[in-house]
RNA sequence: CGCGGGGUAGAGCAGCUGGUAGCUCGUCGGGCUCAUAACCCGGAGGUCGUUGGUUCGAAUCCUUCCCCCGCAACCA
């Protein structure tokens, strides 16, 4: 028996410190689609999915919530409308999920880790550096920015801790090379910002060990040391095949990966650290690492703290998982980013599913059924306006194929719009409804049906990969099955049988009224979150609120900080006749010249603290709320009349 | 001058190995009646962010500047 090839694709493993989001699904939605398309050509498909779950970020989410990380990953990952949920709803065909929670993981990124160290690539040092403990980053000299940190601009200080590191600048100039000669990292205009970015700056060693948290995997031979996620998480993609573990046994058939599809934020991990991971393990390479776009609100990130985060079960609930699936990947380029709209997923769903292609597949069953009973007659009559439509059910395979296999999902959708839209042109032209009114016409009608059908069949088998469960109604209503729908057959004219018998089936894609589900969809978003009422805090003792200094100011001058979205400098009149600092992170409710000379309340004896590299010597007082999600703030403001250096008691 | 990406019809985008602009939606007009008020045809609408240059000729190559986004945090 011939072995088929094998493709191996696989997905990022995600973070569960939360719920995921439309941004996920439309990564996942993209890799379920490319490992849909191998499998029908024939291909022995692995597509790997999974969450990646250690980390300090978890640990504090987990602790915040009052559970073990254990517990507080499960949740996310296995429990109602959790990631397992997710996937399985959006139908995703992954053939395996990884945890790196899993023991077998655990144990074979121990082995992994120690192979390197055995090797040499990974030691021991003392780290001297600079730590910025807000981003839990050490830093090298050569990497601060102005004496502080490059991430935040915060400073720094002097740490000295026991780490291991990865010797990632060995590897420097052959991750270069890798990068720059091929196709290694996709789409091209990425391989430059990794170069000019991250390597031509000199590559430092990485710290891959953690002393600061505990939940990660142990090294296990240096007890107090957890393993640098990246390490963790990235290795999963070989561990789930079996590497240096019992769990299963399909390293050597799906090694390396044909692509790993990831985020742009990830590319880095992907295209420096991985390869060089690798080739200090002395393993094969995958094939490719592909950063697709994102999809963005109004041209901005999609974030929590925005408030604009899109939740895909109540997209895949009001308009159907395959409809979503669509939009998601007709609409966007796939390598670079997508502006995601409701307006825009709705009049996707309308045009090319329902006005195109649902409304195509009805007129041509419900023709074969008025004209020829559901079944047609066998005689044929061809005429040259067949030819182009007939050209286009021959050569529509080749034109998909190719953008497909160039992860150009979007353009291989538009080659199948193409043809449905021919096909819908071809009834015009032909105008059946004139044949049928003469009875020797029919042959020429049955033609024209046939035609359609077999443009309906080979388009269907292309959208397979795309909108799996609408194909396979589709297919029924056509009359298409077996061998008719295989992708051998997709690029052949007359393989539906002559006598085909279709069955006209329930509405494919109903068209979606614009502005009432607008509304529904405000509606839900809305519904989950009235403002809500907070609890009152437990008891304090009147001394201890005593304890607080908060006095009446007058703001003298009022200006924002430079490069920051949020903060606002102020100079106070506190009453003390010394001018008092204070930042507070409200320009988005307020601004500068509307605040000076108002008069507001401020705490003063609290700790001085830095932000933004500017001194704030205290807190003004807001009042704040959250609507709908999002935070509402006023800022205290007292009649004018009330002095400076009033105490609040 | 940190590094990248981008600024093209009302909206969203393509074109960018140089030959005076295309696609989808919207809009206006026409056709058809098989179909999910769907489908088909046609029209209107753009000095291709700005400045200067290379060229017979530039959205496309070089240059100046402006704006947006991400890397990228700050929310005491």
């Amino acid at each position: 028996m011939e072995e088929k090839k094998t493709f191996y694709i696989t997905t990022p493993i995600y973070y569960p410190s939360d719920k995921l989001h439309i941004g996920h699904t439309y990564c996942t939605v993209a890799t379920d689609a490319i490992a849909r398309y191998k499998r029908l050509c024939g291909y022995d498909v692995m597509f790997l999915t999974g969450t990646d779950e250690h980390g300090q970020k978890i640990e504090e989410k987990a602790k915040a919530a009052g559970v073990s990380p254990q517990a507080f990953v499960d949740h996310i990952v296995t429990g109602e409308g959790g990631i397992l949920d997710l996937w399985k709803l959006m139908n995703i065909s992954n053939d395996r999920f990884i945890r790196t929670t899993d023991d077998y993981h655990v144990e074979a990124v121990q082995r992994i880790f120690k192979k390197m160290y055995d090797k040499g690539d990974i030691y021991k040092g003392a780290y001297k550096g600079k730590y910025c403990t807000p981003c839990e980053s050490f830093w090298t000299e050569s990497q601060l920015k102005d004496g502080k940190c490059p991430d935040c601009g915060r400073e720094v200080h002097d740490a000295e801790e026991e780490a291991y590191f990865f010797r990632l600048s060995k590897y420097a100039k052959p991750v270069q090379e890798l990068l720059e000669s091929g196709t290694f990292l996709e789409p091209a205009s990425r391989v430059n910002e990794m170069v000019n970015n991250f390597i031509k700056p000199g590559l430092e060693d990485l710290c891959v060990s953690r002393t600061s948290f505990t939940w990660g995997i142990p090294v296990d031979f240096d007890p107090g040391h957890v393993v640098y996620v990246w390490v963790d998480a990235l290795f999963n993609y070989c561990t789930a095949m079996g590497f240096l573990n019992d769990k299963y046994d399909d390293y050597d058939k799906y090694w390396p990966a044909d692509v790993h599809i990831v985020g742009k934020e990830i590319v880095r991990f992907h295209s420096i650290i991985w390869p060089a991971m690798l080739m200090s393990m002395e393993m094969p390479l995958p094939k490719k690492v592909y950063g697709h776009g994102w999809l963005v609100i109004d041209g901005g990130k999609m974030s929590k703290s925005k408030g604009n985060v899109v939740d895909p079960y109540v997209l895949a609930d009001m308009f159907g998982v395959d409809a979503l699936r669509f939009f998601l990947l007709r609409t966007f380029p796939f390598g670079s980013d997508g502006n995601f709209s409701n307006e825009l997923l709705i009049s996707t769903i309308n045009t090319d599913l329902a006005n195109d292609l649902g409304n195509l597949v009805s007129r041509t069953t419900a023709m074969v059924e008025k004209y020829f009973g559901g079944t047609l007659i066998a005689d044929r009559e061809a005429d040259p306006i067949d030819d182009e439509l007939v050209e286009m059910i021959k050569s529509t395979k080749g034109k998909y194929e190719k953008q497909m296999d160039a992860l150009q999902l979007h353009l291989a959708l538009e080659e199948v719009f193409r043809l449905i839209q021919r096909a819908n042109k071809y009834i015009d032209e032909c105008a059946p409804w004139v044949l049928a009114k003469d009875e020797s016409k029919k042959p020429r009608l049955a033609t024209v049906m046939y035609n359609l059908l077999e443009a309906l069949r080979v388009a269907l088998v292309m959208l397979t990969p795309f909108i799996p469960q609408s194909c396979e109604k589709a297919f029924a209503q056509i009359g298409a099955a077996g061998e008719a729908v295989t992708w051998e057959k997709t690029g052949e004219y007359g393989v539906l049988p002559a006598d085909v018998s279709v069955h006209k089936g329930e509405t494919l894609f109903p068209r979606i009224d614009m502005a009432k589900a607008l509304e529904e969809l405000e509606k839900r978003e809305h519904a989950n979150d009235a403002p809500k009422a907070k609890p009152v805090l437990p008891d304090v003792t009147i001394d201890e609120f005593a304890k607080c200094d908060m006095r009446v100011c007058k703001v003298l001058t009022c200006e924002a900080v430079k490069k920051s979205e949020k903060l606002l400098k102020f100079t106070l009149d506190d009453g003390s006749g010394t001018p008092r600092q204070i930042l507070s992170g409200i320009h988005k409710f307020y601004e500068p010249e509307e605040l000076v000379g108002k008069t507001v309340v401020a705490i003063l004896n609290l700790p001085p603290r830095k932000m933004m590299g500017q001194m704030s010597n205290g807190m003004l007082l807001s009042a704040v709320r959250e609507v709908n999600g999002e935070e509402e703030l006023h800022l205290i403001m007292l009649d004018d009349s009330v002095p400076a250096g009033s105490q609040l008691c």
